[in-house]
RNA sequence: GGGCGCGUAGUCUAGCAUGGAUAAGGCGCCAGCCUUCGAAGUUGGAGGCCCCAGGUUCGAAUCCUGGCGCGCCCGCCA
């Protein structure tokens, strides 16, 4: 990247490339380990940027550290006065610190905001990629609970993220049509009374179905009819199936209502029928047969079966079983043989023989299509990356698909196959069951609805005067981004345990300090008269420059949570904590810079300079939130 | 039996990848700040064997080894 560029969309590289530049010319060393001790004080008025380099010499020269930062210091002191960005290099004990001007940090910085606008944080680094995503791939016979939320909000983040750096992204949900549940569902559906006035279908199928688990788990006769149900549903003409392809049609509608009050949008629906009766399950056994760890033994207890042997795979060499069936006996498939098949579909290994039909369009204007037989053809175009969200549980399952993916010789699809891990969300006492209907009183929607009343009752107690559509309207964003954010707040390898308390509370760190604070900035800004020049160069007080700071981070922070997604053994990490983070700190430093430095009733020249910085705060707020899924609020 | 994750003030968490200066926040508690751009805010305070024991290192919450506690996973199931 060239130095004029990443001045524009990325400052805080850009001034520490200046720092490298400095230390790289009085010590000799490669940019790179020069890079790998510069690191950020621990308090601010200790520096910018503190190089550790000292310690590394004096094990080298045998001297002592602090001796060695004194002299590299005094070299650098000299150097450093040509350097605009800087101001002071201080050396304490083996430390040595520098201090970016304030002046030139800021005058960078708020114009790269000013310049960049709703782009700025965006860069084109991973430009000509396209990445696709599943998520959240909730059966479709319940609502969703708070928990699929989880999975929905970290898909739906990762996905606004992989965009913000350059990604083509397609967002894919996956629907399991021809689950058990189902099939028990269309034989309750035959004679059970429809849902009640006002209940989302969604809600009615849950309710449904825990009662019909029971009787199916108790009743040998029912047992037996849901099994002949089963059968049926194969034959795509019967009147089972059409029952089955309407209720889950209308369930699926139901929960989108769902995805959609979170700002969750699709451009698929995969629906499981599709991949079972499409000739891709075939395909895909014919192309694994190939591969010579995976074969169909004449005898044995896997006799007929088609199975990959997994022992020429050191990480599974300890498996019970390392014959993993992939079909069974009878010919049908297994989990994991549709998983594979499916993941070669998703990179374009096999030919797409689906087709699809417009499923609705959906409130941000854009359709969503489902796959249905009798359909068109669509061009979906390769993918080199994948990326499947799902609970950490199924860490297994999921590398074995990927390995298997590596043993049918697609090496690169193998490598760039991510399962994203998060771990359940549970309630204290329980975990959330469709079968015991745990889920009950903690849906989704339950939980939107009580956010949206209780940020109702706080937005009334501010708004008197407000018609009631603006507080409809502003309480429900503010109940979505308080859900959202409370879901990526928490590191997604951390269990969450439900509690009503923390879900509504809407103090300190949560989504409505972030939005409150954008409406702060609005509220400035639109009683400000437009002024064209400022000499930002006066933003120089500690507030404004810890905001000027944050502001310029911004780019590397998206840049960096998603180059930190690495690959382990139970999954790919994405750090959407670090997302939040970064969101709060910045509204914290906001709010700091709002109480100690007037703007509007400060001399015209600072009032100018700090108008600028609190338009540069606004852009970088929304754009972050917009990242993050939670809406902006103007007024709240 | 084997594998993976988690363990940090009363409580909920961040930091651990790549070791570095005084362990950082929220909630709760105590005490201040609205005749100055919105108090969903802000300032200060109390509160800690960073699960335990060893080891590596000039330096460990962070890395290594061995424990302990909690959760999850290892089917021709779904």
């Amino acid at each position: 990247m060239s130095n004029a560029k990443s001045r524009i969309d990325n400052p805080w590289q850009f001034a520490r490339s200046k720092v490298v530049d400095i230390l790289e010319k009085v010590t000799q060393l490669d940019r790179e380990s020069i890079a790998d001790n510069l690191e950020t004080p621990p308090d601010s008025s200790l520096g910018d940027f503190a190089t550790t380099l000292a310690f590394g010499l004096a094990k080298e020269k045998k001297k002592n550290p602090a001796k060695i930062a004194e002299d590299i210091a005094k070299e650098i002191s000299e150097l450093s006065k040509t350097e605009a960005l800087l101001t002071a290099v201080k050396q304490k004990g083996p430390y040595i610190n520098f201090y970016l001007s304030r002046g030139e940090l800021a005058d960078l910085t708020v114009k790269s905001v000013l310049t960049m606008e709703t782009a700025y944080g965006n860069s084109d680094e991973y430009k000509g990629l396209r990445a696709l995503i599943e998520s959240p791939a909730v059966n479709p016979s319940k609502p969703w609970h708070i928990g699929h939320a989880r999975n929905a909000v970290i898909g739906d983040t990762l996905a606004n993220m992989l965009e913000a750096v350059g990604y083509a992204v397609l967002r894919m949900d996956y629907i399991n049509d021809l689950g058990l549940q189902i099939a028990q569902l269309v034989w309750k559906l035959k004679d059970a009374e429809g849902p009640e006035s006002n209940e989302k279908y969604d809600h009615y199928l849950g309710r449904l179905y825990v009662g019909v688990n029971e009787t199916f788990e108790s009743n040998e006769r029912v047992e037996e009819q849901v099994r002949e149900v089963s059968r049926r549903l194969e034959d795509l003409k019967s009147k089972e199936a059409k029952r089955s392809d309407k209720m889950v049609s209308d369930c699926v509608e139901a929960q989108s209502q769902t995805a959609y009050r979170l700002n969750i949008y699709h451009d698929y629906h995969i629906w499981e029928s599709m991949i079972a009766y499409s000739g891709l399950l075939e395909q895909a056994k014919e192309m694994m047969l190939k591969c010579d760890n995976i074969f169909i033994p004449d005898e044995g207890d896997k006799k007929d079966c088609v199975i990959a042997d997994l022992t020429a795979i050191d990480e599974f060499k300890d498996m019970k079983e390392p014959n993993k069936v992939l079909f069974r006996s009878d010919g049908t498939r297994t989990y994991t043989g549709a998983d594979v098949a499916f993941q070669m579909w998703k990179f374009g290994i096999i030919e797409d023989p689906f087709t699809y039909s417009l499923f609705e369009e959906q409130p941000n204007d854009k359709p969503v299509y489902r796959t249905k037989f009798g359909g068109k053809k669509h061009d979906l175009g390769k993918v080199n990356l994948v990326f499947n969200v799902i609970g950490s549980g199924q860490a297994h399952p999921q590398r074995l698909v990927y390995s298997i993916m590596d043993l049918l010789g697609y090496h690169e699809q193998a490598k760039n196959s991510h399962h994203v891990a998060y771990e359940f969300v549970g309630l204290e006492e329980a975990d959330f069951s469709g079968r015991k209907g745990t889920w009950r009183g903690y849906s989704c929607d339950d939980v939107l609805d009580k956010a949206r009343e209780l940020a109702k009752k706080e937005v009334s107690k501010r708004n008197p005067d407000e018609s009631d559509a603006f507080k409809n309207h502003v309480a429900e964003q503010i109940g979505t981004g308080a859900v959202r954010y409370r879901l990526l707040n928490a590191s997604p390898d951390r269990r969450i345990t439900f509690r009503w308390e923390d879900a509504l509370d809407f103090n300190g760190d949560a989504a409505p300090y972030l939005q409150y604070s954008c409406a702060r900035a609005s509220r400035i800004l639109e009683r400000a008269v437009e002024d064209e020049s400022a000499d930002l160069s006066l933003l120089n007080t500690n507030e404004e420059f810890a905001l000027v700071k944050a502001i310029a981070r911004f780019p590397e922070e998206v840049l960096g949570v998603i180059q930190g997604m690495t690959k382990q053994v139970w999954g790919t990490s994405f750090s959407t904590n670090r997302m939040t983070a970064y969101c709060y700190n910045l509204a914290t430093l906001f709010s700091r810079f709002y109480d100690s430095c007037p703007v509007l009733k400060s001399e015209p020249d600072f009032r100018a300079a700090r108008l600028q910085l609190v338009q540069a705060f606004r852009i970088t707020m929304s754009n972050c939130l917009r990242l993050l899924g939670i809406p902006v609020v103007e007024r709240m």
